[in-house]
DNA sequence: ACATAATGCATAATATAATATTCAAATATA
DNA sequence: TATATTTGAATATTATATTATGCATTATGT
């Protein structure tokens, strides 16, 4: 799809098709999403198409979803390789 | 560390932690960084240390970084993941 | 210890994300 | 098909991320 080298607008779009999804398996509108995030239906929609939005706009909808477990795993064994490449000198 | 609820702030400083690793791995300074980014110091300063910034600021520190290839996959796999769950009902 | 570089942290100005509103197009529901 | 709901997209306003600058604190090295 993206061979390996993704762009910035190709994983912004990722982010936005997986908050889509996640709202869509829960049967949530836009708008029921914005208010239970307490953020606008526009903020959404931005999101789930690939605009550019804060951190903070996404770990919201993230956390709402229980995702933030899994993404600090992920950052939790980034920083252990990167760890690991630096104790090797 | 976060049992296995970590708070919004939590991840945001984790993202922090781990560009600030990347950065130090490769001997550069804020400024250096920022410089090759087209940012300021201030914007680095503020993504290492947890305040809020937009996604494109951090995608383009992963990017420099080549992390947007595994960012890919992990996006990937969760909406994989999601995916399953829907075609189960 | 000293000098230099790097970082943290303020303030103020600018750029832009977030918002409210409206309307058209698309999607679902009866 | 007809109706209601949801979504996409535009403009204008507000809130805030980004930036520039300056200075204090903390490394780093000689």
């Amino acid at each position: 799809m993206f061979g390996d080298t993704p762009k910035i607008k190709d994983v912004k779009v990722a982010f936005g098709k997986l908050v889509k999804t996640f709202r869509k398996n829960k049967n949530l509108t836009q708008q029921e999403l914005a208010d239970e995030l307490s953020l606008s239906r526009i903020t959404i929609q931005n999101l789930e198409s690939g605009k550019n939005f804060t951190i903070d706009t996404l770990l919201k909808t993230l956390q709402h979803f229980d995702q933030l477990p899994d993404l600090m795993d992920y950052l939790n064994k980034k920083s252990q390789e990167q760890d690991d490449i630096n104790s090797l000198y």
